[in-house]
DNA sequence: GTCTATAATTTGATAGAC
DNA sequence: GTCTATCAAATTATAGAC
């Protein structure tokens, strides 16, 4: 109780971090606008993390988080992969309608530095996850419940077409010729469409 | 004749400059290194370009005309539309092979400045493309060649699979647990493996 | 056209009072 | 814990000699 404040400024910077960082990326990202957005002075920053990159840290790890989990839940049912799908595309989708930027932020920051991932990421994807899809497509591939397929393309697939629409949205609104509106009715229908769509192309028959 | 070196050193500089921007965009390129890269003093940037941004445009510009005309060459095409799908994953994964940065580069930097897209866009993708191919998918549905298929959804879906697997390759890799020489091959597999999970898709019977 | 030297600004980080 | 003032380094940009 007696130290209320503290716990209190350290949020405020690491949510005014995650406005910041997540949309301008580390390179874009300026101190001053965090702590200005967290409406704190600028050497509290330093006083909570010490320096920018370990900020940066705290913001990529949350980030990181936060998406992880839900793919994982989805992916360890015992649910048919038909509705794993269903489940997938739809939550998955939701999901980034509300942290929009965080796809984008990920992605980039990971190509900036690639070793980021074997830090963050190898604790909370075990092998047993990908392995075990790997291994359900297979099963259902050899008992003819869907056509051959390697389940890595199934993956990506899946995956490319949920993802891929919000990190583009700049690029695919004008191509499509798409307002603000437009475009997210768009990506809503991709819900139900992407599933759909995967569904149509593995199914035998 | 005479002024050969001076065009030289244009060319050398725009050369390096797409080789820093597109790996550290626009936030992360340092005017230092390019000119490094490029062989020559500082000073020359600014003498040809006069400062960063006027280079960063020259290079970005040039990233959207190496990409824009592939796309449009092959929408305009009169080949039928399994065709046109399977021209398009395959010219496009192969071009992205050579020049691995570019979606990843352009997709960031029409994030961080979503009007960069009204001044380069709009005068090569002419709204004419984008609506006969609308006409083109509309037509078949109709037909009963193809499923019934929003044109948005299609486009969308082949350019997801084609280009988020560059984007996502530290990620992607990661996750499928692939080598380098690996996750290669599997985005090679990719020409031929989305244009037929494609037409899966939304072909009758 | 090309180089060296340097200006002008920005920015991450710290010292020290309260 | 929080703020003001300031440092030190980095970085874009320019001036001026050759």
């Amino acid at each position: 109780m007696i130290k209320k404040k503290e716990n209190n400024t350290e949020k405020q910077i690491l949510e005014a971090a995650k406005n910041i960082f997540q949309q301008k990326g580390m390179d874009g990202a300026r101190m001053q606008e965090i702590a200005d957005t967290a409406g704190i002075n600028k050497s509290m920053l330093h006083y909570y993390y010490r320096s920018k990159q370990k900020l940066f840290d705290a913001v990529f790890k949350s980030a990181i988080n936060l998406m992880a989990p839900k793919i994982i839940k989805i992916v360890e049912t015992d649910e048919h992969l038909f509705d794993k799908i269903r489940s997938f595309t739809n939550k998955y989708i939701s999901f980034m309608n509300k942290h929009s930027f965080i796809p984008t932020f990920i992605i980039q920051e990971l190509n900036r530095n690639p070793d980021m991932i074997k830090e963050v990421f190898i604790s909370k994807f075990d092998d047993s996850i990908s392995e075990k899809l790997k291994k359900q497509i297979e099963e259902l591939v050899e008992k003819g419940g869907i056509k051959p397929i390697k389940p890595e393309h199934l993956l990506i697939n899946i995956v490319s077409m949920s993802i891929f629409p919000f990190m583009a949205k700049p690029l695919l609104s004008a191509v499509l010729q798409k307002n603000e509106k437009q475009y997210k009715q768009l990506i809503n229908e991709r819900k139900m469409h992407v599933a759909e769509f995967v569904i149509d192309a593995i199914k035998i028959k």
